[in-house]
DNA sequence: TCTCACGTAACTTACCATGTTGCGTGATGG
DNA sequence: CCATCACGCAACATGGTAAGTTACGTGAGA
């Protein structure tokens, strides 16, 4: 009845590797997606699982295959990736218990409850008003802070 | 460099321990705490010690000893029982690394920091509203609502 | 047909709140 | 003074999950 959860960094993860497949013409593949984010191609592959059969991505094997974008970015949210990862939990805290046989402790639950409602529904408004092409484009305004050309972005990390 | 984190009940726990002891007159054990909690005495005393080192409770070796409250419930909040724990981590979801060597990386934590960081400064707002009072007045109202006289109350669970 | 790249299952690892055991200390009471 | 009670604390065990890894299968291109 303990609920694990670990500090989860699938939704970073997620929107890294997207914003690399922008800035890339033609398929990025797991190898050098993962390269990238410092892991395992599998773990690409499996995180990517979901937006593909939400159909955010592409996926093509073989010769010249790899991952390609299938939305359009400036109408995907961060909320809609977020759900595309099976909604994880967001709060790391909660109730010792869901059905509780106290009096004490259904007052307990209910005064957070309220608390941590409040915070999840902001935490998902928060991520809904931010777009995949405002990320995007906020890349590109660092990218010209740190006095480089826009276009043929060195992509490490 | 990865961050864990279990689903942290204890805030709803040290809440219900509290509670429980306003409604007796006398200490309670740490024994008497753990059975209302379904759990271990040793749990109790751990949890309880950040409590006890900040002046919130008090307490007491030997017969007839125990803990006590030690502090004015109409004063202090859940935000204060929460700090006392050690402010622990809120959100379960965070950022794959704290500091990025890649742009796109950077771009995408500037976006969910800021997102991440309203969640908590609301949910950290809620619970300073919260008297342990309002939740202890809260509990005889429930109690009251059951058709129980409010005082004599039964503390199983 | 060989290589590439994804798809997926199975296993391992890391981490930490919680559970548990054991021993020490101080207070009460006989 | 000694037995008992109750906290203090260290040390170890447990359990659950994201992430890491290995292995094998499938389909597409050269």
């Amino acid at each position: 009845m303990v609920s694990y959860v670990r500090r989860d960094s699938r939704l970073s993860g997620v929107l890294h590797v997207l914003l690399h497949m922008a800035q890339k013409d033609g398929p990025v593949t797991s190898d050098v997606l993962a390269k990238a984010l410092d892991t395992n191609p599998v773990v690409i592959r499996r995180v990517m699982a979901g937006l593909r059969d939400q159909g955010y991505v592409h996926s093509e094997k073989g010769h010249g295959g790899g991952w390609t974008l299938a939305c359009d970015l400036s109408k995907v949210t961060l909320r809609d990736i977020y759900a595309a990862l099976g909604s994880p939990s967001l709060l790391a805290i909660g109730n010792r218990t869901d059905t509780p046989g106290c009096l004490v402790e259904a007052s307990v639950n209910a005064a957070l409850d309220k608390s941590f409602r409040s915070a999840e529904e902001l935490l998902l408004a928060r991520l809904g008003e931010v777009t995949l092409a405002a990320l995007h484009a906020d890349v590109h305004t660092r990218h010209a802070a740190r006095g480089h050309s826009p276009r043929k972005a060195k992509t490490n990390g």
